[in-house]
DNA sequence: TTCACTGCAAACCTTTTGCAATTCT
DNA sequence: AGAATTGCAAAAGGTTTGCAGTGAA
């Protein structure tokens, strides 16, 4: 089980959903796109493969699968990227070394990375990756002192 | 000049903007409100204390505001906040101990932090500032190889 | 067979645009 | 006066909802 589309079959019978054709289809394409999408990008690029897709049952998939692991929501862009760190348990509470992004403002191109350090991550992208930093955005999102009682 | 009243002027003036009757209505609202709104809440709570703004209107002071650093935009929420950490100065490419949010899933009280360890900032926040992490999304910006050259 | 899921239409909400009137400097 | 800014109306986008019909388990 090395390939996207083996992985996302599995983590959809995982949570108990079912494989359907429009999330078939999905899945294909996510696996042959790594650039971030809208709903609609998706719906046109499907549409000139000869491929129809109702936007609206893109946007229900894309939020199931967001939800169980499989992409990735990009804030900033508004766009969805699939994920490649599959886990098929659970998703744990903190993904301390998940979900952090490199996108590029000009073409949208979106590296994975990780590490908790952001000195240290700032002169490796800058030095390795080759990226250069112009701003960052970090939220914590959670329960604040009031609301977890 | 400690209140945020008198640095936004300031701050504006020194960007040679105007300093007009709605800009001045809601420096003055955002200096007696520091939750997160959207620019319809805005002008509903205006409307409620007697007073009329444009919803358009605020949408473009708040565009402007966040340029200059007066504002921050919660990309979570889509929401927009005071900045409290105020240069007159332009904004530095790279803000690494700003605009660093905890920010409530409940309640959407936002409260702005610093620190650039990732570890020791959760150990913070979840001692010190009582606020429990459930996740974080942190995004870094820029040019990727391709597009910087 | 049953319940989850899809497709279509329409509603809804958010954000942007154009332009004439206004108002800071 | 001159340029920036506003207000209104309208368009343009993006996202959600409702519900009848379809299809996977």
């Amino acid at each position: 089980m090395k390939n996207f589309v083996g992985k996302a079959a599995a983590v959809i019978q995982a949570h108990q959903l079912r494989l359907t054709s429009p999330r078939k289809m999905l899945i294909a394409f996510l696996d042959e796109n790594t650039s971030p999408m809208t709903p609609y990008e998706i719906r046109d690029l499907l549409k000139s493969q000869g491929q129809k897709a109702d936007v609206v049952t893109i946007y229900r998939i894309l939020d199931e699968f967001e939800k169980i692991g499989l992409v990735h929501k990009v804030m900033t862009l508004g766009r969805y990227v699939r994920c490649d760190e599959i886990e098929l348990e659970a998703h744990c509470e903190k993904d301390d070394d998940c979900h952090h992004y490199l996108i590029c403002e000009n073409c949208h191109k979106v590296e994975e990375i990780s590490g908790e350090n952001l000195h240290d991550l700032e002169k490796v992208i800058a030095t390795q990756m080759k990226f250069r930093v112009k701003r960052h955005f970090l939220e914590f999102l959670g329960l604040c002192s009031k609301c977890k009682k």
